[in-house]
DNA sequence: TAAAATATTAGACCGATCGTCTATAAAAAT
DNA sequence: ATTTTTATAGACGATCGGTCTAATATTTTA
């Protein structure tokens, strides 16, 4: 389980030669969102995830103001990256809309599998653990799952432009819904070890559509 | 928010009025009950839910062996009044199958909506950790999603029977479904607050039924 | 090239939390 | 009446999380 990076790291003010870009800054978002989307946010201490990688506590500090501004630069790193896997796959105009979700799904199942279904959604983890954490944090998950939806909501309106879903699908609703469920997936999923909720539910939400 | 119920408690061995029946137990139960829904596993301490009904902490470790053990009866505990919930509701057979169901969600609604839509299902919530939370954990919550599973498979099948809903529906596999869905529109109407996520989703799966 | 400024690491420190343990109290059993 | 059982009371130590100050090495500047 543990990396175990007992390397001392170098002292003192790096050489300047990266622009603006800090390697253990990475390291440590990189570990952060290991840990998160496995154990939680209240369940995770900062000597975890910095033990991980190897670095001292210090650092943490020295690029984090604290536990919760690094949560939050979690949660926009994780956004991010989302959202350029859904413009890749769902809007990937090459492919009928509805293959693009059912691929991306798959894609999806696929990376749970590599990770035995040990790693769930940072937002649907945090989503869950509200009630323990920073009132900021709300509005950001709440915003990630809109962008989300917008993405998802276009990908539906080609599909039904297409022909391929039912004429009177109210799209946006239909986006709404399928994140909804989708975390809900996720989280049985991780419960069970299993592909099994997710593939379930994907094979049920496109064929609701039709 | 703190109940603070700062009254001395009887000490020494109580009357024996009741029969093996513990008030202070119970309390601790639904007190842990309701932190737990809120803030998850991990994020609660022991002296918070002590806190709330004034117990100390010595009784605490009296009646439960640690943590953990207290964590898995109240699974226990919250899958028995489920099952109640769901034997009066899915099961009545007074009225129709499907507005059984139509019934359940709605009163669910009401619960969470009493609570602001702070608490959760302990379930999910747990189900989200279980990364951070002992083995056992998942036995246990495996178990309730299934025994909700066939009682929601029975309410379906008659549904069935009386031909409200499509004769081919796999009952098994739409209870399965229905309740993976329902922890994911649990979760994000905890997370904005609103019935909206719990509304949709009733109304989605109903008509996904027809 | 020496001094000042800056970037980063190192880890001490304090408070909180968990679980244990001993003392106390009151009722029941003998 | 004495002992046993059941339960509360809360002090205590070990551990851990989060913060903060000191130390160190590199750049910048003069």
């Amino acid at each position: 389980m543990r990396s175990a990076t007992p390397l001392k790291r170098r002292r003192g003010r790096p050489p300047k030669d990266q622009a603006g870009f800090s390697q253990t800054k990475a390291e440590l978002i990189r570990s952060g969102m290991e840990v998160l989307t496995e154990k939680g946010y209240s369940a995770t201490g900062i000597d975890e995830i910095l033990r991980r990688v190897g670095v001292p506590k210090g650092s943490f500090y020295h690029y984090f103001k604290n536990k919760d501004a690094f949560g939050s630069e979690l949660i926009s790193n994780y956004a991010k990256f989302f959202e350029h896997k859904l413009d890749r796959s769902l809007g990937n105009r090459s492919l009928p809309a509805l293959q693009r979700l059912s691929l991306f799904m798959q894609d999806a199942i696929d990376g749970m599998a590599r990770h035995q279904f040990k790693r769930g959604c940072l937002v649907g983890n945090l989503g869950q653990e509200m009630g323990a954490l920073p009132e900021s944090f709300r509005r950001q998950l709440i915003e990630v799952f809109e962008t989300w939806q917008q993405r998802l909501e276009a990908c539906l309106e080609e599909a039904k432009a297409a022909g391929d879903i039912s004429a009177d699908t109210d799209c946006k609703q239909s986006a709404y819904l399928f994140w909804t469920g989708w975390e809900g997936a996720v989280l049985r999923a991780k419960l069970e070890r299993t592909p099994n909720a997710l593939q379930s539910y994907a094979d049920f939400f496109i064929n609701s559509l039709k």
